[in-house]
DNA sequence: CAGTTTACGTCAGTCTTGTTGACATTCCAA
DNA sequence: TTGGAATGTCAACAAGACTGACGTAAACTG
């Protein structure tokens, strides 16, 4: 193919059809390992995926408003407002009224929020953890360089902006 | 933390509970955006994600056994068969009841499926390239031996699995 | 101050895609 | 040949996404 060879004849052999075609493979395989350790302690809190995504991004930005993490989590108002609001009725998520601007909501964890927080990340980070120390400091910052490139300019600012805040 | 470090004093920076985070995190945003194009597609057609896997890996083993799909796709059989009943009525998918196993029905993509599976994975495929070419070889390396390191043993397999009888 | 915009919540309805359970057909082996 | 295992289909249901419409309160703006 085409593809196969630069204009200058260096070998781009990572960009054939079929390396492209094996790096989506990768990708569906991966993400249903990335997320079967926390799915499996989820079913049986009758919470799902989305419990956990909104749980983890509330721990990782304590105070949010509703926008923002509905802007973070790439889904409608109504969406999120299923998830929060079971989360909320079970005493999981705090909503603050904002003190400056009274119509956001502040979020946070509380204590019961942040043990399950800990308990589905920790099941999902045994797996990185083994996976990241198998492939190696270099192999892990080409996966993240890679998966930095793959996302839309959107998700790519929160990306950074999580980073940053964390340091 | 006692993370940071290994045994031999090592910096294993990419181990930190930090690391591990981000690289959650650059999973989810980046997996958004692997879907995002193909899922664009799909909705002017009242298909779903679920047609796309189905296509892709079809086209990928021709003739494979609704069983073997569905080991792949990690789906119930009740799940896969409506989509596959959509793909087979709209002349997309060939069921072939099997010639020595008359259980079996091997599967196939018409020459519309073919088209329509180049379709959503060349809108895929821009992405990755796009994404690769940016991070360059060696990160691409490292990006698949951190998916494979990621997989369940079984998707491994698979995964292995396909690669070889492509080459 | 009046009108508009923003932020949030909710009700109702739909769609995709996953799940169980029940059932028919076919193959194979005791 | 009969019973179990494998394969696939039909029916019903649940989670979680979506749109659209509406309501409320607060903030902003001319």
């Amino acid at each position: 193919m085409a593809d196969g060879q630069s204009p200058q004849g260096e070998t781009l052999l990572y960009l054939t059809d079929e390396q492209l075609r094996q790096g989506a493979e990768a990708m569906f395989f991966a993400y249903r390992g990335f997320t079967a350790d926390p799915d499996r302690i989820l079913a049986g809190l009758s919470y799902g995926r989305a419990h956990h995504r909104a749980l983890h991004f509330i721990h990782g930005a304590p105070g949010t408003t509703v926008n923002n993490l509905l802007s973070i989590l790439g889904v409608t108002k109504q969406s999120l407002n299923r998830v929060l609001r079971t989360l909320i009725e079970d005493g999981l998520v705090e909503s603050q009224v904002g003190r400056t601007d009274k119509r956001e909501r502040h979020l946070y964890l509380t204590a019961d929020g942040e043990a399950l927080e800990k308990q589905l990340t920790d099941a999902q980070r045994a797996r990185m953890r083994a996976a990241f120390r198998q492939a190696g400091p270099e192999a892990v910052a080409g996966f993240r360089r890679v998966l930095e490139a793959m996302m839309d300019p959107e998700m790519r600012r929160h990306y950074q902006k999580l980073r940053e805040g964390r340091g």
